[in-house]
DNA sequence: CCAATTGATCAAGAGATTTTGATCCCTCTC
DNA sequence: GAGAGGGATCAAAATCTCTTGATCAATTGG
């Protein structure tokens, strides 16, 4: 019995990882990201950002799971994880169409 | 010469997309709209949410793309885009870690 | 132990989003 | 053309979000 990579989120699950890439920075964040680990007084210079701003939203990145972080002596490391972004896209495949005949079986014509 | 699907987004673009997607009430649209083209008394109904609420919100998704929306006499039909969505997987997959060596090419161990 | 470095947290202010109710515009029906 | 239904829009209030600067806790090097 294992519970591996969660089929489906909730609506707001969506709704808070969606919340998370919601922002210019964050994706910022995220991008430089990909190429690994990088420790915050890393990103702080690169991104020329106040420390304090990063650290907001890096804490929003990983309230959302988004990022882990791992402390290693003076410094932490975030890095992107790679199973949430599964989960989302999942979710975002949950919301295209169904190709079933046209809707509105609703109230109107 | 054709400008089928854009291969890439901008990071502006891509930060649009997710805030539309960030509101429960707009995820809740999306997934009613899944089943097909619907219009506005249907989708008020349905959530029981206040009219210009419900304007509001579609509106966001209108403006982020998600969404277009046709009149058909008295009734206004939304219904998703699916090449938005197209859009964002594909901007989605390209913020997944690369698979070169471990990072930290910064300022620390 | 002392001082410097790294990073989290807090409080306050600025700014953006959402909700609500009112109002307006369009279209259809009578 | 008067009235009713469907929707968009607006202004005000309530919330949330983000930025900034200050402070605090850990860790390390001397």
């Amino acid at each position: 019995m294992r519970a591996p990579t969660p089929t489906s989120i909730t609506g707001e699950r969506l709704a808070e990882l969606c919340h998370a890439l919601s922002d210019p920075t964050r994706l910022h964040i995220m991008h430089l990201l990909r190429q690994g680990r990088r420790c915050v007084c890393d990103l702080t210079e690169t991104m020329d950002a106040a420390q304090s701003r990063l650290s907001f939203h890096l804490k929003t990145l990983r309230d959302a799971g988004l990022v882990s972080d791992r402390r290693d002596g003076r410094w932490v490391y975030y890095e992107i994880r790679p199973d949430a972004l599964d989960a989302l896209s999942a979710a975002l495949e949950a919301l295209r169409p169904l190709d079933n005949g046209a809707g509105s079986g609703g109230c109107c014509p």
